[in-house]
DNA sequence: TTAAACTTTCAAAAATAAATGAAACTTATT
DNA sequence: AATAAGTTTCATTTATTTTTGAAAGTTTAA
């Protein structure tokens, strides 16, 4: 396989990956192809690169930023700008984590905690709900806070973490 | 908030969830009616209680079982076939990363081999991409069995695990 | 301040994913 | 073996999500 070859069958399983996660697909192929080149690329590239129109590489470009995995990069005598990709792998999975948490898992337990705190007759149907969704509560607020100080940690959090796993 | 609206408002979310995280809505909504149900309940009041129809219903349990999250149960003396959703937390998440990283991770890897492992010519260009594409190889790799591990684990692992990491 | 170079926005179009429903299929009962 | 009760399949329809592209907006520099 050659490099042009290699590089475009990463930005597609990239992309796909991203989709079954629930990221769009676009969003996930400039961030791969950002993070495989060497310096930075300039949105006409992007657009050319993945065939997409301007108004897609624009907004996506955006969200990528919003997301803190992007960065503007501009370069001197040059009018256009240029994109870069956070490299760093730990600090990659920190910053989605993070923004996941924040988007999603949040709001979703503020949810949980609603509907675990109705007052409940005694019907057996009740109590189980009740017994269900605090324990659902209790589970992801565990699971959310974990990613928290994983991400305080920090420096090679990932290997770290496998080492105390492994014991 | 009565009974029956936080039911109502637990299933919303939780589709709503699953399809922030790629699993299609209905999916989720089935598995989460499912949960805090205190009994089996048959394809007949899913598809009331959600609005669906047979077929839909249909697919979407046989799905759940395939990831092995909802089991079909018979009641004596019945001829339909009534469901129930694996309730311990534990279990389901260690039945759900299992799922994904087989369907997911395990191809995404064999990709990632593949591209990170064709020979550059010097350019520092290919030089990056063989290098950036290695790195994400391994991590990952590296979490991916950190996922496998904490399934062997078991047994409240996230408790532990969250333990282990607090120090 | 004007104009050129470039970026963003957003309504409409296109692509994708999910849901429907009727026909085919299965299984249990008489 | 016929029938009834129930389940699955899948071509078509519907809903949702993503993309386009042209107009509006910005910024820089002459």
């Amino acid at each position: 396989m050659e490099f042009k070859e290699a590089k475009n069958k990463f930005v597609q399983t990239w992309g796909a990956l991203g989709s079954q996660w629930g990221i769009n697909k676009t969003m996930a192929q400039i961030h791969a192809l950002l993070m495989v080149s060497n310096e930075a690329v300039s949105m006409e590239d992007i657009m050319e690169e993945l065939q997409i129109s301007r108004g897609n590489a624009s907004m996506n470009l955006r969200a990528l930023m919003d997301w803190g995995i992007v960065y503007k990069e501009y370069k001197a005598g040059e009018r256009r700008e240029f994109f870069t990709a956070e490299k760093d792998l730990d600090e990659l999975a920190v910053k989605i984590s993070r923004e996941r948490s924040k988007r999603e898992i949040k709001p979703a337990l503020k949810i949980l905690k609603e509907v675990s705190t109705i007052e409940s007759n005694n019907s057996a149907e009740e109590k189980h709900f009740v017994d269900q969704t605090s324990k659902l509560y209790d589970f992801v607020l565990k699971a959310d806070n974990m990613l928290d100080k994983i991400t305080e940690f920090n420096e090679n959090w990932l290997g770290r973490l496998v080492l105390k796993i492994m014991k």
